[in-house]
DNA sequence: TAGATTGTTAATCGATTAACAATC
DNA sequence: TAGATTGTTAATCGATTAACAATC
């Protein structure tokens, strides 16, 4: 598992570890439920209780953000949120470029949490003549061999995957041509990238075999 | 973050762990594409070398399925195929329900490679009486109100929810009333369930968190 | 003040890796 | 036989948890 090289940055920081930044946008999902209800302050006793985990973590992770809290009343639920989004980079949008639209691909054209995440999606490719031109959810969709040249154009750096299993590599390949250098792959498949290019696998399968096993 | 306590079965067996069971799909996709070019054999190096890990955590994860290699030649891969997919449990199909018709779960309702994993998704429910009595990729959509009587009627024991976040927790309650047990939750919301069911998070927010992250 | 809660340093636990003997 | 590879036992490493001092 080839760990991504730490984005220099603020040398002082401590780099956060891949499961404490997958729990941030849980604490963010949890606190925007909890703001709405209009509560001011929140400890992490109380966040730990709510996403079964204990305190001392919930505390770490939060202090990634490098907010601070007060004792005896906790963080506040308003700054917490913007000190998530912060450092998830939500504020500024991201733009994405998807490859595939079938019916995954579409699906995911029209997934609007996406937004909430920072990312958009700003357009679709596929090498189906028949898809090329049409329009799914607003966005128009490409044909494939202009993939590269449009990247580059709109210096995109956010590449998704959702074609079939045996063309992942061929179109991973061609995403890091392109200049891309962080992928989201929705296909069974393990691809390859050179050092520099993150990749997050959405493996329904894993997620699935473990389903499986709990019921057997 | 609730471990579920071990399914007892066989008392000799040491307990494979969630990274490991993760990674068994992972080296049947491999060994799939391996098998097809007629290779008839091959080791643990090779297979750690093409996904990226060390050809001993290799042998461990694949040690889980007691399949027994030869030294010098390696692993028989059709037998290795063959001995993944049983302990996965992918020779028997299981049937799940979705609730939630909408984008995300269409596309899910027509996403064929559930098959492969053992899992068929046999119907879908929806509150929208609009969906209500339409068919999607050849499976239907009951009301939502019929979905207890459904599960419990046809024992079916995976649940996929694929609704808004802020129905998630109820659709999940209902669902454990229901008598599901392994539930796939595509909402970015944490879902409370009493021990003894298992949930699969299938967190998009997450893996965006670390992508974004890669390219600031 | 007393007590709840933060923040930090130390201990634990589990997964991964290393070392090495067994074997075809 | 020699060497590659398996399988197992020990060492390492990193994330989580515990302990505790600081503070509002």
């Amino acid at each position: 598992m080839n760990k991504k090289k730490e984005a220099a940055g603020d040398a002082a920081l401590k780099t956060i570890s891949e499961p404490a930044l997958k729990r941030l946008p849980l604490y963010h999902q949890y606190l925007k439920k909890v703001h709405s209800t209009g509560m001011q302050d929140i400890s992490c006793t109380r966040i730990a209780e709510e996403l079964n985990l204990t305190p001392i973590l919930v505390r770490k992770d939060i202090a990634y953000t490098s907010i601070q809290g007060k004792p005896k009343t906790g963080y506040s639920v308003e700054a917490l949120i913007t000190a998530i989004e912060d450092f998830l980079g939500w504020k500024n949008t991201n733009e994405a470029l998807l490859v595939g639209a079938g019916n995954l691909g579409n699906a995911l054209l029209g997934y609007r949490q996406f937004n909430e995440y920072g990312l958009s999606i700003i357009a679709a490719f596929d090498s189906d003549k028949a898809k090329v031109g049409t329009t799914v959810h607003g966005k128009k969709v490409f044909d494939i061999d202009r993939f590269e040249n449009i990247t580059q154009r709109l210096k995109i750096k956010i590449g998704i995957i959702t074609v079939s299993a045996d063309s992942a590599q061929e179109v991973s390949d061609m995403m890091v041509r392109s200049g891309i250098t962080a992928i989201l792959n929705f296909t069974p498949v393990k691809i390859s990238v050179p050092d520099g290019v993150t990749v997050q696998q959405v493996n329904l399968a894993s997620s699935i075999a473990i389903l499986i096993r709990s019921i057997e």
